[in-house]
DNA sequence: CCGTAAACCTGGAAGC
DNA sequence: TGCTTCCAGGTTTACG
């Protein structure tokens, strides 16, 4: 489940169940599920063992598992990855086995296996602890130390067009494709404009977007086109209703009635109202 | 520094 | 009913 808001459902729901439990058995299926774990899978497998599992964390769109020993087990999900506690109806995809010992079972299950696991100390970076393969990842807009202020800096000095600098993680976190067309049909900017060329109060108003929509995501569950993302309980979330932008090519601008348009974007699709978020002058 | 394309994968949907 | 092509919530790397 890839954006921040259905990485953090996944997160609050591992924190509700595994924290203080101890890892009684690991079995990795899948190599490629731990090909980021430069030690290997046995490796991992002997360290995670009897391991005391303390907390839970996230930063942007990677999670990740406290353990007793002061390391984490960090989790990417990738674009189909999901933690499933207890048992797994369809093991085709599954990739990694582990076993609680309070009987529950927590798998990664990851179709496309673009995700994975791997173990990794944790390093101070400005103030707050995070694994080190996390360390160069932005703090997302829900992080409490969230600077929007010094982002918008970032945003104006660098000169790249604005959904670019959404989407890339070391600007700001846990904004994918979804959430970044939402949260630039909200402040009626378009994407391809020049961040640099964007007033500051405008691109604040951007990042407040980019809050309240990850926000709204969040308190219904995350958005859940189909059965790929989905909570640890493989429940599917219903933001996918409240979709203003994403998706809606054809549609009208629920905002002004125009025709929703679709372009293609950093090899992929953006979605916008072509009255509410004009494209800027070639 | 900036932008693009391809790579890593599987499978569902759409087109012929 | 096939078979082909395109597409997908991500990230990394190579290259111009």
């Amino acid at each position: 489940m890839p954006e921040l808001p259905e990485v953090e459902v996944v997160r609050r729901g591992l924190a509700a169940h595994v924290t203080g439990r101890t890892i009684s058995a690991v079995r990795v299926h899948h190599p490629r599920a731990v090909r980021r774990h430069e030690a290997g899978p046995a490796d991992l497998t002997a360290r995670l063992l009897d391991s005391v599992i303390t907390g839970t964390g996230r930063r942007g769109k990677y999670l990740w598992l406290t353990l007793g020993d002061g390391s984490a087990v960090v989790v990417h999900l990738g674009m189909s990855g999901q933690m499933l506690l207890g048992p797994v109806r369809n093991e085709n995809h599954l990739r990694i086995a582990v076993l609680l010992d309070d009987g529950t079972a927590l798998s990664f299950v990851d179709q496309r296996t673009f995700g994975g696991w791997m173990l990794a100390d944790l390093v101070t970076v400005d103030g707050s602890d995070v694994p080190a393969p996390v360390a160069h990842i932005a703090r997302d807009p829900l992080d409490p130390l969230f600077d929007r202020a010094a982002v918008v800096n970032v945003l104006r000095r660098k000169h790249s067009e604005i959904k670019r600098q959404l989407l890339d993680q070391t600007v700001v976190s846990g904004i994918g494709n979804i959430y970044a067309d939402e949260s630039l049909w909200r402040a009626k900017i378009n994407g391809a404009r020049l961040a640099s060329g964007v007033s500051k109060a405008k691109l604040a108003e951007l990042l407040d977007a980019a809050t309240d929509v990850m926000t709204d995501a969040l308190a219904q569950g995350g958005t859940s086109f189909d059965s790929l993302y989905v909570n640890v309980n493989g429940e599917s979330g219903y933001f996918d209703r409240s979709l203003d932008a994403y998706g809606r090519e054809g549609e009208p601008c629920r905002r002004c009635g125009a025709i929703m348009r679709r372009d293609k974007f950093m090899n992929r699709s953006s979605f916008y109202c072509p009255r509410c978020q004009p494209r800027p002058r070639v």
